[in-house]
DNA sequence: CTGAGGTAACTTACCTCGGGGTCACTTACG
DNA sequence: CGTAAGTGACCCCGAGGTAAGTTACCTCAG
């Protein structure tokens, strides 16, 4: 702990109202999409009130910011950590599959933070969720290029596609677990394997 | 063409003018969210002004409703046929996209309305769009059943999952086709024939 | 043929309310 | 008593929603 608390101080410092607020922001943004979500209703669910959110986050762009790099970074490191580690193109998957399961157990909702189709169509955010989309991308371009290439299928549109439907499936496979908080993500990694070693006949 | 007009009329008689509404308006709902999109906007697409949306179909609801209805309707009676169909196991999610892209070619955003996340989580639009998805995921849980079935699979959560990443992945191949107008029905079945069979190694 | 009247289509101008955003103030601890 | 943490009360704007009026076309009496 480094709480130091400093001189005068009431209530939470700092620091932890800080990742208390973006736990919860990420939650509703998640849940509701950036323009769905409410600043006060996130504020309620940290016991809260709104000015203090924007004393800390400025407005409501700068709050889902904070959310998005804390959800984006930590998503594209883990990646690209996992796909760096190499191996068969066959199991990259799910190696990423387990990677991403235990890296947001307690924090479902960072991923839909990437795909939000609700924020403005230009601005930080948008710069900033399309620079993660594409970094993700890149390693799903990669890995369906190697998958289809693996089998003689070289067509760019053909990889791009797969590359496109993949971050689909890992969306769906995430809010099939926001609808199930008793599933671990081990279990959740082990029914992807066994439903992918019957469905590719391994 | 049944257009009798009636008597006193300007502009363009009401039936005609309601379908615009509609294509517009399940293009901005489809694009935006429902939470997203604003009424002035789709009067703009149309290029008329806003209380004729509300003169023709009450409220912001009603007119989503109105959008969901029909591209609802048409999904689940198009899948419906398909699927009675019959047929191998291993070529009904092909049969089944191949339908729902020669159904929704000129009305791309349609598949979108059934999972709008931003929608209220209670009311008539939540009630209404629970139920088309229910009956989407009965199909695609019968069509997961099987598949899984034939592979020695019975887990009734490994069903489920698998009946909810298939929608999953026609949500992303809608998303990227929608990304590409020039691309037409016929090429996207081509493109999906090609790569599952590449993938599952037909 | 014509113009009075009726009706469908459509608009201008407005109301209302909820959500983003701000300011001045209070509370509690060092 | 100074400072960090936090709040009550407010402003403002945009989006949903509405009321009343206007325009163009059709019909039919004379």
């Amino acid at each position: 702990m480094t709480g130091s608390r400093a001189v005068g101080t009431k209530g939470v410092p700092r620091g932890e109202r800080e990742s208390q607020i973006l736990v919860a922001g990420t939650e509703e943004f998640g849940r509701a999409g950036y323009a769905g979500a409410s600043m006060v209703e996130i504020a309620r669910r940290v016991g809260v009130t709104k000015p203090l959110l924007y004393q800390y986050f400025g407005s409501k762009e700068g709050l889902y910011l904070a959310c998005l790099h804390r959800a984006g970074d930590r998503l594209t490191g883990g990646v690209a950590e996992t796909m760096a580690a190499g191996g068969d193109p066959e199991r990259m998957p799910l190696a990423v599959l387990a990677a991403i399961f235990a890296t947001f157990d307690h924090d479902r909702y960072a991923w839909k933070l990437l795909r939000d189709p609700t924020v403005p169509a230009t601005g930080d955010i948008a710069a900033a969720a399309g620079d993660y989309r594409e970094r993700l991308d890149a390693f799903a371009l990669v890995g369906a290029g190697q998958l289809l290439g693996s089998r003689g299928l070289s067509d760019a549109l053909d990889v791009e596609a797969l590359a496109h439907v993949w971050t689909g499936v890992v969306d769906s496979l995430i809010s099939w677990w926001i609808d199930r908080p008793e599933e671990t993500a081990a279990a959740m990694t082990d029914r992807c394997a066994r439903v992918m070693a019957g469905l590719f006949g391994w």
